[in-house]
DNA sequence: ACCTGAACACCGTTCAAGT
DNA sequence: ACCTGAACACCGTTCAAGT
């Protein structure tokens, strides 16, 4: 019976989080999973939106993201986000609503050898395409497990397509009249 | 006392959300602006996602989006978004869920002149990106509104960031020693 | 210091029944 | 056809009171 800490809050949310979704953590269930009662969480957290935030920078901890290769560290991300149910919707809310907890997605803009604001903005647009990808791949499965839609069929054109979007973010689109899209890495 | 009807109901949530926001939009404050019972929406309306889906529609349509010019598109889909309260957010969310309801996005596509699958996903990364960074400036003005944090100080550099995203995917990162972004339009 | 019990002020959705 | 009344099954958060 040893005292509940916002680590154990934090790791449970977590859990409840990639098993159940966004709509699925609760502060009445993590209460009941963790075995007291919902008040008990407010000690320990201020808010939800503190405890995703802490939630979010726990799975980017344990990402290990590359801070050296854009292209890596893209896909690194989406491996980090997937298998967490709506991973990138809470890894968008709280790079909006507190950017800080998020390091190592700042981190991001020593990757890019460019004056100051453009390293940043740099950065910013591969975050904001990667999450708004992954955010697309995850809602069409939460639709797919909701038999609103059926999965899709074929996960090899999901890649290339990620890829492509890196590519073309970080080496521009393709000439016009050309037939093949860049190839990466 | 004519009767409710469809258009009226989109309507009014349109408004709903342009002044309160999404967490301001629900079910039982749109009923009593539009001095009814809540279940009586549900005669017109399948659920509250229904109704997201087709506001999110509406604002596309009085936007009239540009399909030729790529540039001049995501220009136009930010400034559509911008009046909305959480509009990139509400957009996101029917770009994944119901893909079909915002036929002006993927008409974007026919503007780059690029093969089959090419083509659709540039139009996704640069849809990505303008919903990704208007969810952001939302968000932060969201949390300005709440007082948590202060508001951006100073707008000019705002707009140079989000063309210095729509530049890279249009014409690639500038290359690496130079000093300057590349310039729009 | 840490948690319970109980409440407050809400939600989206359903559905018999009325007109 | 269209809507009301009323309920069902939830939410996040607060806070006095207990230990």
């Amino acid at each position: 019976m040893v005292a509940l800490s916002r680590d154990e809050i934090v790791e449970a949310a977590r859990g409840l989080l990639a098993e159940r979704g966004l709509a699925g953590l609760t502060m009445r269930r993590l209460a009941e999973r963790l075995g007291v009662q919902p008040g008990a969480l407010y000690y320990h957290v201020a808010s939800k939106q503190d405890l995703l935030a802490a939630v979010a920078a726990e799975i980017l901890e344990r990402a290990q993201i590359a801070t050296h290769d854009p292209a890596r560290a893209a896909e690194e991300l989406r491996a980090a986000l997937l298998p967490i149910r709506d991973g990138a919707e809470v890894m968008s809310f709280v790079n909006a609503f507190r950017p800080d907890a998020l390091r190592p997605l700042r981190m991001l803009e020593r990757a890019f050898p460019l004056p100051a604001p453009q390293a940043r903005w740099a950065a910013d647009t591969l975050v904001h395409y990667v999450l708004g990808f992954v955010a697309e791949e995850q809602n069409q499965a939460e639709l797919a497990r909701a038999r609103i839609r059926q999965p899709a069929p074929d996960p090899q054109p999901v890649e290339e397509a990620f890829r492509f979007g890196v590519d073309v973010i970080l080496r521009g689109l393709p000439p016009g009249g050309s037939a093949s899209a860049p190839t990466s890495s």
